[in-house]
DNA sequence: AAACAGTACAACCGCATATAT
DNA sequence: CATATATGCGGTTGTACTGTT
Protein backbone atom coordinates (compact mmCIF):
# COMPACT_ATOMS: atom_id res chain seq x y z
CA UNK A 1 0.00 0.00 0.00
CA UNK A 2 1.98 2.95 -1.26
CA UNK A 3 5.60 1.34 -0.29
CA UNK A 4 6.73 1.54 -3.72
CA UNK A 5 6.09 4.98 -4.13
CA UNK A 6 6.33 7.01 -0.77
CA UNK A 7 8.72 9.52 -0.94
CA UNK A 8 9.17 10.65 2.71
CA UNK A 9 10.93 13.69 3.74
CA UNK A 10 12.67 13.38 -0.22
CA UNK A 11 14.10 9.89 0.61
CA UNK A 12 12.92 7.47 -2.18
CA UNK A 13 11.58 4.21 -1.05
CA UNK A 14 10.12 1.20 -2.64
CA UNK A 15 11.19 -0.82 -6.53
CA UNK A 16 14.50 0.41 -7.59
CA UNK A 17 14.75 1.78 -11.05
CA UNK A 18 17.99 0.31 -13.51
CA UNK A 19 19.10 3.96 -13.67
CA UNK A 20 19.31 3.79 -10.02
CA UNK A 21 20.95 0.59 -9.93
CA UNK A 22 23.46 1.66 -12.68
CA UNK A 23 23.90 4.97 -9.92
CA UNK A 24 24.84 2.58 -6.89
CA UNK A 25 26.56 0.14 -9.33
CA UNK A 26 29.20 3.23 -10.46
CA UNK A 27 29.49 4.64 -6.56
CA UNK A 28 30.86 0.97 -5.36
CA UNK A 29 33.16 0.54 -8.28
CA UNK A 30 34.48 3.59 -7.34
CA UNK A 31 34.42 3.85 -3.81
CA UNK A 32 34.13 0.29 -2.75
CA UNK A 33 31.82 -0.91 -0.72
CA UNK A 34 31.41 0.37 3.45
CA UNK A 35 30.90 4.22 4.20
CA UNK A 36 27.09 3.59 3.69
CA UNK A 37 26.04 6.87 5.13
CA UNK A 38 27.77 8.47 2.14
CA UNK A 39 26.92 6.34 -0.38
CA UNK A 40 23.43 7.84 -1.40
CA UNK A 41 25.28 11.62 -1.57
CA UNK A 42 28.30 10.17 -3.57
CA UNK A 43 26.05 7.99 -6.11
CA UNK A 44 23.71 11.31 -6.83
CA UNK A 45 20.85 8.80 -5.11
CA UNK A 46 17.66 10.19 -3.10
CA UNK A 47 17.85 6.82 -1.11
CA UNK A 48 18.55 6.11 2.73
CA UNK A 49 22.05 4.20 3.19
CA UNK A 50 20.14 1.09 4.28
CA UNK A 51 18.32 0.77 1.13
CA UNK A 52 21.41 1.13 -0.90
CA UNK A 53 22.95 -1.57 1.26
CA UNK A 54 20.36 -4.04 0.96
CA UNK A 55 19.63 -3.34 -2.76
CA UNK A 56 24.04 -4.11 -3.35
CA UNK A 57 24.34 -6.64 -1.18
CA UNK A 58 21.06 -8.73 -2.06
CA UNK A 59 20.55 -7.78 -5.79
CA UNK A 60 23.62 -5.57 -7.70
CA UNK A 61 27.01 -7.80 -5.75
CA UNK A 62 28.49 -9.53 -8.90
CA UNK A 63 29.07 -12.51 -6.74
CA UNK A 64 25.27 -13.44 -6.15
CA UNK A 65 24.33 -16.01 -8.30
CA UNK A 66 20.68 -16.09 -9.54
CA UNK A 67 17.75 -18.53 -10.42
CA UNK A 68 16.84 -21.52 -8.89
CA UNK A 69 18.21 -23.70 -6.03
CA UNK A 70 19.56 -26.81 -7.23
CA UNK A 71 18.92 -30.21 -5.55
CA UNK A 72 22.55 -29.99 -3.68
CA UNK A 73 21.31 -26.70 -2.32
CA UNK A 74 18.01 -27.46 -1.07
CA UNK A 75 20.08 -30.19 0.97
CA UNK A 76 22.24 -28.21 2.68
CA UNK A 77 19.74 -25.77 3.15
CA UNK A 78 18.08 -28.34 4.82
CA UNK A 79 21.19 -29.83 6.83
CA UNK A 80 22.39 -26.36 8.22
CA UNK A 81 18.39 -25.01 9.26
CA UNK A 82 18.26 -28.20 11.20
CA UNK A 83 21.53 -27.22 12.84
CA UNK A 84 21.12 -23.16 12.84
CA UNK A 85 17.54 -22.33 12.69
CA UNK A 86 16.84 -18.73 11.12
CA UNK A 87 20.37 -17.84 11.41
CA UNK A 88 20.18 -16.92 7.31
CA UNK A 89 23.29 -15.37 7.28
CA UNK A 90 25.47 -18.30 8.68
CA UNK A 91 23.38 -20.13 6.13
CA UNK A 92 24.19 -18.40 2.97
CA UNK A 93 27.99 -18.34 4.10
CA UNK A 94 27.51 -21.97 3.46
CA UNK A 95 26.41 -21.36 0.04
CA UNK A 96 28.73 -19.26 -2.09
CA UNK A 97 26.44 -16.78 -4.67
CA UNK A 98 23.17 -16.48 -2.34
CA UNK A 99 22.15 -13.85 -0.23
CA UNK A 100 20.24 -14.36 3.11
CA UNK A 101 17.30 -13.32 1.76
CA UNK A 102 17.12 -15.44 -1.29
CA UNK A 103 17.50 -18.44 1.00
CA UNK A 104 15.06 -16.95 3.76
CA UNK A 105 12.61 -16.30 0.75
CA UNK A 106 13.03 -19.86 -0.53
CA UNK A 107 12.92 -21.53 2.79
CA UNK A 108 9.61 -19.20 3.42
CA UNK A 109 8.35 -20.14 0.16
CA UNK A 110 9.22 -23.37 -0.66
CA UNK A 111 10.87 -25.48 2.14
CA UNK A 112 8.67 -24.15 5.48
CA UNK A 113 5.68 -25.94 3.88
CA UNK A 114 6.70 -28.85 2.71
CA UNK A 115 8.68 -30.25 5.86
CA UNK A 116 6.13 -28.87 7.77
CA UNK A 117 3.47 -31.20 6.07
CA UNK A 118 6.11 -33.89 5.65
CA UNK A 119 7.01 -33.63 9.63
CA UNK A 120 2.74 -34.11 10.17
CA UNK A 121 2.60 -36.90 8.01
CA UNK A 122 5.60 -39.03 10.26
CA UNK A 123 3.56 -37.78 12.78
CA UNK A 124 0.83 -39.61 11.72
CA UNK A 125 2.38 -42.62 11.42
CA UNK A 126 4.43 -42.54 13.94
CA UNK A 127 4.80 -42.82 17.71
CA UNK A 128 7.37 -41.40 20.35
CA UNK A 129 9.46 -43.20 22.40
CA UNK A 130 11.96 -41.32 24.64
CA UNK A 131 15.34 -43.82 24.88
CA UNK A 132 18.32 -42.96 26.70
CA UNK A 133 21.30 -43.52 24.06
CA UNK A 134 24.60 -42.60 23.95
CA UNK A 135 26.67 -40.73 21.49
CA UNK A 136 30.15 -38.37 21.33
CA UNK A 137 29.00 -34.50 22.25
CA UNK A 138 32.41 -32.92 21.95
CA UNK A 139 31.38 -29.56 22.99
CA UNK A 140 34.49 -29.26 25.27
CA UNK A 141 36.91 -30.31 22.65
CA UNK A 142 39.84 -28.19 23.43
CA UNK A 143 41.66 -26.62 20.87
CA UNK A 144 45.07 -27.35 22.96
CA UNK A 145 43.61 -31.07 22.96
CA UNK A 146 46.75 -33.16 22.75
CA UNK A 147 45.09 -35.08 20.48
CA UNK A 148 44.09 -33.01 17.97
CA UNK A 149 48.10 -31.41 17.98
CA UNK A 150 48.89 -34.95 17.18
CA UNK A 151 46.28 -34.76 14.01
CA UNK A 152 48.10 -34.45 10.24
CA UNK A 153 47.44 -31.40 8.73
CA UNK A 154 46.20 -29.38 11.12
CA UNK A 155 46.79 -25.56 10.69
CA UNK A 156 46.47 -23.25 13.22
CA UNK A 157 43.13 -21.05 12.45
CA UNK A 158 44.34 -17.18 11.81
CA UNK A 159 42.89 -14.46 13.39
CA UNK A 160 39.70 -13.19 11.20
CA UNK A 161 39.59 -9.92 9.99
CA UNK A 162 37.80 -8.00 11.70
CA UNK A 163 35.63 -6.19 9.36
CA UNK A 164 35.01 -9.27 6.81
CA UNK A 165 32.21 -10.55 8.34
CA UNK A 166 29.72 -10.84 5.91
CA UNK A 167 28.96 -13.51 4.09
CA UNK A 168 29.90 -12.24 1.16
CA UNK A 169 33.54 -12.26 2.30
CA UNK A 170 33.67 -15.19 4.29
CA UNK A 171 33.10 -17.13 1.41
CA UNK A 172 36.53 -15.62 -0.45
CA UNK A 173 38.32 -16.65 2.64
CA UNK A 174 36.54 -19.87 3.26
CA UNK A 175 38.78 -20.04 7.24
CA UNK A 176 37.24 -23.28 8.30
CA UNK A 177 39.04 -25.89 6.32
CA UNK A 178 41.39 -26.72 8.64
CA UNK A 179 39.67 -27.93 11.65
CA UNK A 180 36.66 -28.90 9.91
CA UNK A 181 38.77 -31.11 7.94
CA UNK A 182 40.19 -32.75 11.22
CA UNK A 183 36.55 -33.33 12.15
CA UNK A 184 34.89 -34.82 9.23
CA UNK A 185 37.93 -37.15 8.03
CA UNK A 186 40.22 -37.55 11.40
CA UNK A 187 37.95 -37.73 13.56
CA UNK A 188 36.01 -40.77 11.31
CA UNK A 189 39.26 -42.20 10.57
CA UNK A 190 40.44 -42.45 14.16
CA UNK A 191 37.43 -44.93 14.69
CA UNK A 192 36.45 -42.61 17.86
CA UNK A 193 33.00 -42.33 16.62
CA UNK A 194 31.37 -45.44 15.23
CA UNK A 195 28.24 -47.15 15.58
CA UNK A 196 30.06 -49.70 18.08
CA UNK A 197 30.14 -49.20 21.56
CA UNK A 198 33.74 -47.61 22.87
CA UNK A 199 34.74 -47.22 25.88
CA UNK A 200 35.71 -43.62 27.00
CA UNK A 201 39.12 -44.32 27.28
CA UNK A 202 39.40 -44.61 23.91
CA UNK A 203 37.63 -41.74 22.64
CA UNK A 204 40.39 -38.85 21.86
CA UNK A 205 41.22 -36.35 24.99
CA UNK A 206 39.12 -33.54 25.25
CA UNK A 207 35.61 -35.49 24.14
CA UNK A 208 32.85 -35.81 26.22
CA UNK A 209 30.55 -39.20 26.28
CA UNK A 210 27.32 -38.25 28.10
CA UNK A 211 24.09 -40.17 28.33
CA UNK A 212 21.50 -37.45 25.90
CA UNK A 213 17.37 -38.12 26.03
CA UNK A 214 16.91 -38.60 22.68
CA UNK A 215 13.40 -39.06 20.74
CA UNK A 216 13.62 -42.47 19.08
CA UNK A 217 10.51 -42.78 16.27
CA UNK A 218 9.37 -46.11 16.01
CA UNK A 219 6.74 -46.75 12.97
CA UNK A 220 3.83 -48.55 13.79
CA UNK A 221 5.17 -51.20 11.67
CA UNK A 222 7.52 -51.51 14.19
CA UNK A 223 10.29 -49.90 12.97
CA UNK A 224 13.21 -48.34 14.82
CA UNK A 225 14.43 -44.88 13.02
CA UNK A 226 16.68 -42.31 15.11
CA UNK A 227 15.26 -39.49 13.16
CA UNK A 228 18.09 -38.80 10.73
CA UNK A 229 20.84 -38.89 13.00
CA UNK A 230 23.15 -40.65 10.61
CA UNK A 231 27.15 -39.69 9.92
CA UNK A 232 25.98 -36.31 8.30
CA UNK A 233 23.62 -35.71 10.69
CA UNK A 234 25.92 -36.23 13.88
CA UNK A 235 28.67 -34.33 12.36
CA UNK A 236 26.00 -31.35 12.20
CA UNK A 237 24.87 -32.08 15.47
CA UNK A 238 28.33 -31.01 16.72
CA UNK A 239 29.25 -27.35 17.27
CA UNK A 240 31.59 -27.00 14.19
CA UNK A 241 30.74 -23.63 13.82
CA UNK A 242 31.32 -23.05 17.26
CA UNK A 243 34.85 -24.78 17.20
CA UNK A 244 36.13 -22.90 14.43
CA UNK A 245 34.96 -19.57 15.83
CA UNK A 246 36.61 -19.43 19.35
CA UNK A 247 39.85 -20.58 20.71
CA UNK A 248 38.54 -23.07 23.47
CA UNK A 249 35.62 -24.48 21.15
CA UNK A 250 32.66 -23.18 22.71
CA UNK A 251 29.85 -20.42 21.49
CA UNK A 252 27.71 -19.66 19.19
CA UNK A 253 27.01 -16.96 17.47
CA UNK A 254 24.00 -15.43 18.30
C1' DA B 1 -11.67 -12.26 -20.72
C1' DA B 2 -12.23 -11.19 -15.96
C1' DA B 3 -11.88 -12.19 -11.21
C1' DC B 4 -9.72 -14.36 -7.75
C1' DA B 5 -6.11 -17.03 -5.20
C1' DG B 6 -1.62 -18.41 -4.49
C1' DT B 7 3.32 -17.72 -4.97
C1' DA B 8 7.79 -15.34 -5.45
C1' DC B 9 10.68 -12.04 -4.14
C1' DA B 10 12.32 -7.26 -3.40
C1' DA B 11 12.29 -4.12 0.08
C1' DC B 12 11.25 -2.07 4.63
C1' DC B 13 11.42 -2.05 9.66
C1' DG B 14 12.91 -2.83 14.32
C1' DC B 15 16.29 -4.63 17.07
C1' DA B 16 21.00 -6.17 18.34
C1' DT B 17 25.70 -5.65 18.00
C1' DA B 18 29.96 -3.36 16.68
C1' DT B 19 32.59 0.64 16.28
C1' DA B 20 33.74 5.48 16.83
C1' DT B 21 33.89 9.58 19.57
C1' DC C 1 33.16 4.40 30.54
C1' DA C 2 29.13 6.41 28.31
C1' DT C 3 26.90 7.81 24.40
C1' DA C 4 26.18 8.21 19.48
C1' DT C 5 26.39 6.30 15.11
C1' DA C 6 26.96 2.63 11.73
C1' DT C 7 26.21 -1.86 10.35
C1' DG C 8 24.14 -6.39 10.13
C1' DC C 9 20.40 -9.52 10.79
C1' DG C 10 15.86 -11.68 10.81
C1' DG C 11 10.88 -10.93 10.53
C1' DT C 12 7.46 -9.11 7.90
C1' DT C 13 5.02 -6.72 4.27
C1' DG C 14 3.43 -5.35 -0.30
C1' DT C 15 3.44 -5.77 -5.15
C1' DA C 16 4.03 -8.24 -9.43
C1' DC C 17 3.44 -12.34 -11.56
C1' DT C 18 1.22 -16.78 -12.60
C1' DG C 19 -2.23 -20.19 -12.47
C1' DT C 20 -7.02 -21.50 -11.85
C1' DT C 21 -11.89 -21.03 -12.11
Amino acid sequence: MGRFSSEKYGVRKGAWTAEEDNLLRKCIEMYGEGKWRQVPLRAGLTRCRRSCRLRWLNYLHPNIKRGVFDQDEVDLIVRLHKLLGNRWSLIAGRLPGRTANDIKNYWNSHLSKSLAARAARVEASTSIKRAKVIKPHPRAFSINSRWLLERKNFVEPQPRDKVSKSPLKLREEEPMLSRKSILVEDVMESGAFTTEHRTKEELPAGFRVEGIEEIRVETKEGHVEDEGHGWDDLLLDVDVWGLLDTENGIEMPR
